[in-house]
DNA sequence: TATTGTTATACTCTATAACTATA
DNA sequence: TATAGTTATAGAGTATAACAATA
């Protein structure tokens, strides 16, 4: 940062050949494409996309769109992370690491300094899972708990400011199509 | 490379306490609230806003809540914040650095590094506006142009794939939907 | 051999505090 | 005095590569 001139920031390594391909999975995110555009193929820009796109970047002059927890976030001192870690324990319960670090959209090697960090917080504690000695399981403390209640209160409240943008019938649209989405999803998710 | 005109780099000096209070208005990122849940306010959680929160939860089953840009972003070895820097860039033209991050969400202390880097890697220029000297203007440099086309083409391809979850009743449901949360959206902004 | 996590390294992001230049 | 940006610092997030322990 105060040294630009230094280097030209070599983010891309010389991509070399990587046979081994850890994988390390990371469930693709949501908006997740396979690779440049090649070739402009076929259904990759519609009348209708291009509408959703045009409605969202409206929206994003009224609320940022990168990081809608980051309100929450402040108040309790906490990173988008750190926060959706602690949704996820709280919700689910003691979970295996590797799991927390698919559900967040990060990879196992970034998880550990993560749960590393809520654990010197005496927010989370970590433990072996006794039927897979491998496995490392992550629990909300007392004190994580506590918080966790806090933040679920806290987006409860943020989900219904949302609402109040909403005419009562826009509301239950907004469920059905909600719900009809995850129809969809649970189905495609069991024939695959 | 971060001054448009030279100028000597100022040392720092010891901390001291500081009653100043800069502020830098970030607008709030999207779900903010206003601190603690003190005494349970309320309309801080109500059956529909639990409803929505479930929903949502469900949903993050099925594809990271955190960072929907993911996949757009490897693809091209961009952080999200890069993204959404060269988006709103491509969107709105030379742009002062300021409002640009209050676009992304981010401080002003945070977007030199961030224009830093993306001037570095020639994405972008930085040029001092005419009219107020005390301003800076980012603008994409043809090769920042040709990415945002790229990003722009992966965007809209990703809203396809989210479209191609709705029926098409479902679509022009949502599409109404937001619509009418722009509407009262730019009517809050007028009144206030 | 494959899988689950960790460690080491290097970079970006981010906020805080103090400063400069302009208005 | 107030506003727009930059600098310096410190800490968190992140991916890559190499490694350990278990399966």
């Amino acid at each position: 940062m105060r040294r630009p001139d230094d280097r030209p920031a070599p983010r891309v390594q010389p991509l070399a050949a990587d046979s081994e391909q850890e994988q390390d999975l990371i469930d693709e995110g949501g908006l997740a494409e396979e690779g440049l555009p090649p070739q402009v193929d076929g259904d990759a820009s519609t009348p209708e996309s291009r509408r959703l796109h045009e409605l969202v970047i409206q929206l994003g002059r009224y609320r940022s769109l990168r990081d809608p927890l980051h309100g929450i976030c402040e108040d309790n001192q906490l990173t988008p992370t750190q926060v959706h870690a602690l949704m996820w324990l709280g919700n689910d319960g003691p979970t295996h690491v590797g799991l927390l670090a698919q559900r967040i959209g990060i990879t196992k090697k970034t998880i550990t300094g993560v749960v590393d960090r809520l654990e010197a917080m005496k927010l989370v504690e970590r433990a072996r899972d006794a039927e897979d000695r491998r496995a490392v399981v992550a629990r909300l403390t007392p004190q994580g708990t506590a918080l966790y209640d806090r933040l679920n209160h806290s987006v409860n409240h943020a989900m219904g400011r949302l609402l109040d943008l909403l005419e009562p019938e826009d509301r239950e649209a907004l469920f059905g199509l909600l719900e009809r989405v995850l129809k969809r999803l649970a189905s495609r998710a069991q024939t695959a």
